[in-house]
DNA sequence: CTGTTAGCGCCTTCAG
DNA sequence: CTGAAGGCGCTAACAG
């Protein structure tokens, strides 16, 4: 005998049992005695025996494994958030399959066929930025597998998320600008369907107004959060015909790459810009310690919508509910946490 | 009926043709007229169908699923592979099923376990620190799904790698540093089982013997690839009696932390301390000009790595043979790959 | 406590 | 070109 492709009915066979006791026995069934399960067991150790799950899952129909639809795999928040679900996964006895949009709605759309094709017993997406409506999510909820959010949503009725409060962190992030004294503060933006940006934004306006200070929408800039942002955004600021001491970027890369723009024209900082960028475990451990952070925690996001998922997979029939779990990032001047400690 | 479920004996029943039939059409079998073809496609359509694949991975006992070992997702460099490595797949019509060892060779154990359970068709691994035999990859052998080694691996007879050419890039790194006029160089080390870093190490040595300078023990700094390792062994560097004026870093971590200590205690980068770090796409973008790398083309890797094994999935013929793809790292003084667009 | 029976949904011979 | 039949490997009812 082949030693690949051992199944439970050659088990069965040597050891002269059913294979339905074979299958009881490796599943630690109550209905089996000590001795021939032992038996069993050590038979199955010696030739190697691994179940094979496609079967399994297709008998239960249920696959412990669940999809995840992110836009990029290599940005590092999303990578933080997937070590997250993983991570809460693994314990909990689920598999991972991870798809990348790559920012495009078509592909979105191919990834959830994939993972309903897989039959995934829940799924867990950030959208793409092409992302505006939701009726490639209808499909999920028409099949009755339940799906959540992470930190790109959409705002679809009787749907989980899992997000940064966005609008305090912006407001936070703008006010300690203006408490360091800043006078003309830009804002770095993002594609502006997205909600986490909205948010950010309308964060940054309410803490001008809070301060009484004049809001300009000549000092907005939007993004598609490509280095090259940055740099193309400095280049305006710079020409401005008053001088711009403070930048709240909604997104990490616009932020660093303005940071290098900056010095390269001779700018100090903080002292002449002070510079404020949403970031995430990590990231920031390699910047200067100049450039203050909002802290974005993709691992704990990661982990707490795998744990939601999961506990609405468990619990039938909580599906579809409306849970939003908001969660506050923090203001760092120096990340610590222990997830940078190897990127 | 329940509109999630349909399968194909539903649309058989509906349109009066048998299952096979049915089957037949949506594989696109020529052997099925082009009139019922259409139909069945259509009301497949209609029906929102879509295949069970566990049912039809379990009939032809073919995943269409590559399965991702690697130590820590949310590092840079691994992500790039992932990302590599989903494109491709995602392009041949792979699902890819992604693990994290945790830099533990249990857990490395596990995820071999859950894939061969999950049945994929191959797997990619890049293998944890504390892996130093490979018995567990027997398992795989045994059963004939084919493996590829990416970066990180084992030397083992029969098996194919994908790796960077790591004693060109000690040497190139470290000779760039002799040329710059460097006369005491450090360098730190990573994990010496770790067959990368015993060869960048031997890079390390090679260069220094070609310009005929002195090797020492004492200039060898090991590292668990961790933050504070760069700062550790800055302040060792600062105690000693003799001026280190160049450091190789074989670790991207280390790097950074050591530039910034180094910067802490008043060093000017790069005239007193010229530094050369291993890094990747992406990271390179966030750290000073002033640090030359070399760079790890992850993304490529991962590519390289996916092809490789998915023809030998596919000429299963050509399994378990030593295939060895080299890819040289280049030294760049400033990332500019289209990678690090976002990270 | 164990065996028998019957599928999960799909694909693939083999007939017609 | 299409239908009938069987089985991939496993589990869950139902008997005994």
């Amino acid at each position: 005998m082949s030693p690949d492709k051992i199944t439970i009915h050659d088990i069965a066979r040597i050891l002269n049992v059913d294979s339905s006791t074979v299958s009881r026995a490796l599943n630690d069934s109550p209905r089996v005695t000590e001795k021939t399960k032992n038996r069993i067991i050590a038979k199955a150790h010696e030739l190697g025996y691994q179940r094979n799950d496609l079967a399994s899952n297709l008998r239960k129909n249920k696959t412990n494994t669940l999809g995840v639809i992110v836009p990029r795999i290599s940005r590092h928040f999303f990578s933080s958030a997937i070590a997250g679900i993983e991570e809460t996964s693994y314990n909990l006895g689920y598999n991972v399959i991870i798809c990348q949009s790559l920012e495009q709605l078509e592909r979105e759309h191919n990834n959830i066929n994939t993972l309903v094709a897989n039959r995934v017993d829940g799924v867990l997406v950030s959208i793409s930025m092409e992302t505006k409506n939701y009726e490639h999510f209808e499909g999920l909820r028409k099949r009755k597998i339940p799906f959540v959010f992470f930190d790109r949503h959409l705002d679809i009725p009787d749907t989980s998320s899992v997000l940064i409060d966005d609008f305090q962190a912006g407001f936070d992030a703008t006010e300690h600008l203006i408490i360091k004294g800043c006078e003309k503060i830009a804002h770095f933006s993002g594609p502006m369907h997205l909600e986490i940006y909205k948010n950010r934004c309308e964060g940054y306006k309410a803490a001008l107004l809070k301060h009484d200070m004049e809001f300009s929408e000549e000092l907005i800039f939007s993004s598609r959060l490509m280095e090259q942002d940055g740099v193309d955004n400095v280049n305006k600021i710079i020409e401005l015909p008053y001088k711009v001491d403070g930048i709240f970027s909604a997104n990490d890369v616009a932020a660093i790459s303005a940071l290098q723009q900056l010095k390269r024209n001779g700018y100090k900082i903080p002292e002449d810009i002070a510079i404020v960028g949403f970031s995430n475990e990590g990231i920031s451990a390699v910047i200067e310690p100049s450039l203050t952070t909002i802290n974005q925690p993709g691992f704990d996001i990661g982990k707490r919508a795998a744990e939601l998922l999961i506990s609405q997979i468990t619990n039938s029939n909580k599906n579809f509910i409306n849970e939003k779990i908001v969660i506050q990032a923090s203001l760092v001047e120096r990340d610590s946490s222990q997830h940078n400690m190897a990127f």
